[in-house]
This record gives C-alpha cells, structure tokens and sequence, in this order.
DNA sequence: CAGACTTTGTGCAACGCTTCACAAACCCCT
DNA sequence: AGGGGTTTGTGAAGCGTTGCACAAAGTCTG
C-alpha cells in the first residue's frame, strides 16, 4: 500500500488542536512580518494563549518537526499548518441573508485571508434582492445552484433568522456546499456527510453571565475596592 | 440575606452543561410559546441535538427533578435554567468598536433578549464618536469608568480590529468590567477573575477548510452523484 | 388495587484532551 | 572534539465529558 509515507498525517488531527492551529497560523503570520524566522515553542505558545507543551503537542500531530535546542522555522511551519488545514487553494464562500449580521460579515475584513472570498450574497427578501452589499450584487436563493456550480462556492454561511435557517441550509447543500457556519441559534438537520459549524452569539453572553454571576458568589472576591 | 439553602446548586455545573443550557432555554421558550406545558427528554433533546441522556445529565446538575413516566415542566424548567444561568436579572452590555461587526451586534436582535441589553456603544475614533448606532450615541472610550458606574454594566463586548483590542480590553477591566466577549482573533492578558470568551471567525472558517478538505480526501465519498 | 408501561436519575466504563516529566537531539563555545 | 545549555518530542498520568445500562419512580388501565 503506497498510502504516501511521510507527509500522511492528514487525517487523526484531534478535533482541539484543529480549532487551535488557525490561532498558531496567525502568531507565525504576525512573527514573519516583523522579520522573526524562528521561533520556540514557548514564544509561539505565549503568543496564542496556550502552554507550550500543548503547542508541542499540537504541532507533533502534523509531522512537522522542529529543531531540538533552537525552535521552529517560522516559514516551513506556516507552510506545515496551512498545508494541514487545506489552506492553499481558494475557498469561495457565499452568505446567505442579507440583514445586520450578513452585510456585517459581508464586509468583514477577517473573512478575506487565507484564500476566503466572499464571492455571493443571498437574501430571500425580493425587496433586497439587487441592492449591493460590499461591491456584490444581492442574489435570490434560487440562483444558488447556479452560483454554487459558477464560482465553486465551498462555504456557506447562514446570517439568517432562527425561522429561514432550515430552508437556508437545505437550499445550500442541494446546490451541493458542503460546509456551513450558521449563526443561527437552532438545530439543523442536514445529511451526514455535510460539515457544520456553530456560532451562538446568544450562548456566549449566557456563558458569561453564567461565569460573572458565580463569581458575584464566591465569599470575598470582587466585592471591596 | 436568606441564601436559600436547598436550591443552592449554583457551582460545580461543568462546563460543558453550562454551554448548552442556553439552547435548551430557547427550545423551551419555543415550546412554552406553542402552549407544550411537558416535555420528555427525548423531545426537548432532539428539538437541541443533543442526546436524550446527556439532555438528562446535564439537568441533573440543577437540581431540577423532572417527573419519572410524564417527563419536564416546561415553565418551570425555564425557571431552573434561567437561575441556573443567572438570568432573571439586568445585564447591560456596553460595545466598544463601531466597525461593521460593532455595528451589526449593537442592531442584533440576539443581543436583546433575557436581560442582555446594549445600553453603551464606544469608539476610539473620535470621528465616529457623537454618531447614531442603534439608537445609542457613540461615546469615546474615555467615557467608560463614568458608564459602567451610571448604567452599571456588567458585560463588554470588544469588536476592535486586533490591534487595538488589548487596550480596549484594558479599559473595559480598569472601569470595572468583569465579563468580555470579544471578536478579535488576539490572545487578550487579563486578570485571573475577569471571564473572557472568544468568538473568532476566522477559526471558525479554517475548521470548516480543514473538515471539508479531509472530505474530499476521503476514498469513495461524496464524488458521484 | 395490581400490573404493565413509560420516563427519569445515575453509577460506571470508555474516550479524548491536557498536563507533567523526562529523555533525545541539537547548537555553541572552548 | 567534548561538554554544557537549550529546546523539542512523547510516554504516561490525571481530568473532564460522553454514552450506556439499569434501577427507581411515577402514570395509566382494567
């Protein structure tokens, strides 16, 4: 089985060190740009918040490895991250409702790097459709397909309300996306083999209140200045 | 002050329960709203899609008791999950960034429901200062100390560029915030008893790459139709 | 009132992730 | 060439979370 000896460690990356890598992506981007070629693991994992012994750990899983008693070179291991997180190629992504939240994304700077293009705006709301968000024209969902097969969308994004967000998703993955970040709060059902990702604005602050308001619990803490 | 002896199960929620108490509360508000007075846990754990058992675990932890052969009380398992979570009281939020992001949460519904409020919107661009967002003046971030006392704020939101951000979140802790939400794709220095949660787009983007990229690698799926 | 049925609550095992501890490997200086 | 210092890579322990299996507890029917 020729299975491609080294450079194999594709699959098996824990699902953590996944979410963790853009993170370590980013520090090595930000050390490149002021001239920085090398550096330890206690250096990147300062930068991106974590222990570096998970960063270690982390970068173990890549089949990258560093120099012993040096650190790592800036250059090869952004290409190491980038290559294992399928960066490298263009990755159209359309978004689909057009309210506060999507023109928001729609001009969202951190969604133009690292080969993500916002190249499709949808809305279902005819009275939206034509209107130019971010230098894009707004689209109806039933040009979808047609987007999709066009401009190679792989991403889609869900801006819409609780209520649309179904059909939204089901218009997506009939046109053949098969990864989707929604925004929102509610369970979809979608086949298994389409990637799902999401993020509850709600639950964070819940959360928060949640941590805020058992710390007003704790005995001494917090309460005199 | 009583303290209320029995229902006093308010720590040692793990984690990972308190993360998805928010959806069950909203599934339920939604069954409250269609008039469903019980649920089982079967019901209420696919309406958040989850499984039954951990739905049931998870619950455990609040010392709510549902009954055996019949199932939840809908109202008052609303009542157990918002005290759980710390709801059932004001929480002003104040935004500081009025970039399209900052924009975009001060209009966001999501942010309007139990309890959360945006009662301050900031800037350190004093172009953008005096500006309407949302019904809000936009203030400088000088203002801080004098809103957080006024307007008691207990939650702040950082929808900076990156850059600006551990500044902002220095501000938002030196006027006596507790609980940051923040956008910005940067590892933030903060003290031990201030919560932080992140929320990076981007991330969330590279994941959806890499799941899909690991997709497409796979022998025989999703290829022919 | 008894027995069948339904649904909850929970001990326990399995799993994945994080952290520690330490050996292996490399550079640099003399 | 050798020794000291530094940093990586990883086995193993610790911890939290998930999922299973089953007993406990309640309702409903005859």
């Amino acid at each position: 089985m020729p299975m491609t000896p080294s450079p194999s460690a594709h699959r098996d990356i824990p699902a953590a060190t996944v979410s963790r890598l853009p993170t370590y992506l980013r520090a090595l981007h930000s050390a490149a740009a002021r001239g920085i070629t090398t550096v330890s693991s206690g250096q990147l994992a300062s930068a991106a918040g974590v222990l570096p012994t998970q960063l270690r750990k982390d970068l173990s899983h890549l089949g990258s490895h560093g120099v012993r008693g040096v650190g790592y070179n800036v250059a090869r291991l952004i290409t190491e991250i980038a290559r294992a997180l399928g960066l490298g190629r263009a990755w159209p992504v359309a978004i689909v409702g057009m309210g506060n939240l999507g023109r928001a994304l729609a001009a969202y700077s951190g969604f133009g790097t690292e080969g993500f293009h916002v190249v499709a705006v949808l809305d279902r709301d005819p009275a939206l459709v034509g209107e130019q968000v971010a230098g894009l024209t707004v689209r109806p969902i039933e040009d979808l397909p047609a987007l999709v097969a066009e401009l190679g969308i792989a991403i889609g994004v869900l801006a819409t309300p609780s209520d649309g967000a179904q059909t939204a998703a089901d218009a997506l993955v009939a046109a053949g996306v098969e990864a989707i970040l929604t925004f929102a709060p509610a369970a979809l059902a979608l086949p298994p083999h389409v990637s799902l990702r999401r993020v509850d604005l709600a639950t964070e602050l819940h959360v928060l209140a949640f941590l805020r308001a058992s710390l007003s619990d704790l005995p001494d803490v917090g309460v005199a200045g």
